[in-house]
DNA sequence: CGAAAAATGTTTTATATCATAACATTATAG
DNA sequence: CTATAATGTTATGATATAAAACATTTTTCG
């Protein structure tokens, strides 16, 4: 049998998990998990797209995606706002409360990626690694 | 914002995922989970090694390892020992039939592991990926 | 030696994540 | 206009993960 040590899927599963611990950690200050995260920033950077849209680009059922959007909507940094063309969804907009948010979050962040790649050796390093896995990924290497 | 294409962390959990669907679907004719794959590789490769060893190892709580094991034993494909140099812990060693089983598991991961490295673009582009990942996980590099 | 502390495996429990089915509302197709 | 599909939602079950408490056994050390 081969060794742990050389199984692609596993070194990629511990891999993932450590960057987790690391991104949890540092954004323990703003009391924010991942998938809140992607979520803020889709948000922000392309406001307006229904629920369901960003919860296919991220790969989490919309079904799931209603208490997610729940808790960041609670805590006032987005928005359900009925689209007037179709008034089955709702398309999500930060708050300008949630646009102070996401700046703060975006200093945390680079933080915490700097961090990352200083660990790979260099942007260079950074660049090949996400080339690498958006091979594994392939095609839909959004 | 950066994009989440840019992400080292969600990159890192996009491309586990699909290897890990990649895995289960490629195992799926041996009803075999990571989970219990890693651990019949670890007990064939170094058999006698203590429970907690193990689940140390592959960062399991020993608590959750219980159930595990169990499935894994009831299987009959590994067994615990009593250890006599120290009657609490249990040694874990395949059975004959797990040997067996364990050879066909080796065939279905060359499958499974040849379709990544190919994705990848070569061994080299493999060797690469690993060593890009161990410096995330670094310096406990099993 | 003998008592306190630690290690090992286990059970139980709580929480988070993820998938599926069913439903109401609204939009689209034919 | 009716049948079908899309959207958001609720409810439910399965799985993964973490933490606490416990019995048994070993180790530490006064």
């Amino acid at each position: 049998m081969p060794a742990m040590s050389t199984i692609i899927g596993y070194k990629l599963r511990r891999a993932q998990l450590h960057v987790f611990q690391d991104f949890i950690g540092t954004f323990s200050k703003l009391k924010l998990r991942p998938a809140e995260f992607s979520v803020l920033t889709i948000i922000a950077n392309t406001p307006g797209l229904k629920q369901s849209e960003i919860a296919e680009m991220l790969g989490i059922k919309r079904a799931n995606f209603v208490a997610l959007m729940d808790g960041i909507e609670k805590r006032g940094l987005a928005e359900r706002r009925k689209a007037d063309t179709d008034r089955r969804s709702h398309s999500l907009h930060l708050t300008p409360e949630g646009e102070k948010f996401v700046r703060k979050m975006a200093a945390v962040w680079a933080e915490h990626e700097t961090r990352l790649i200083e660990r790979l050796g260099g942007a260079r390093e950074r660049d090949r690694l996400i080339e690498l896995l958006d091979r594994l990924i392939e095609p839909a290497g959004q």
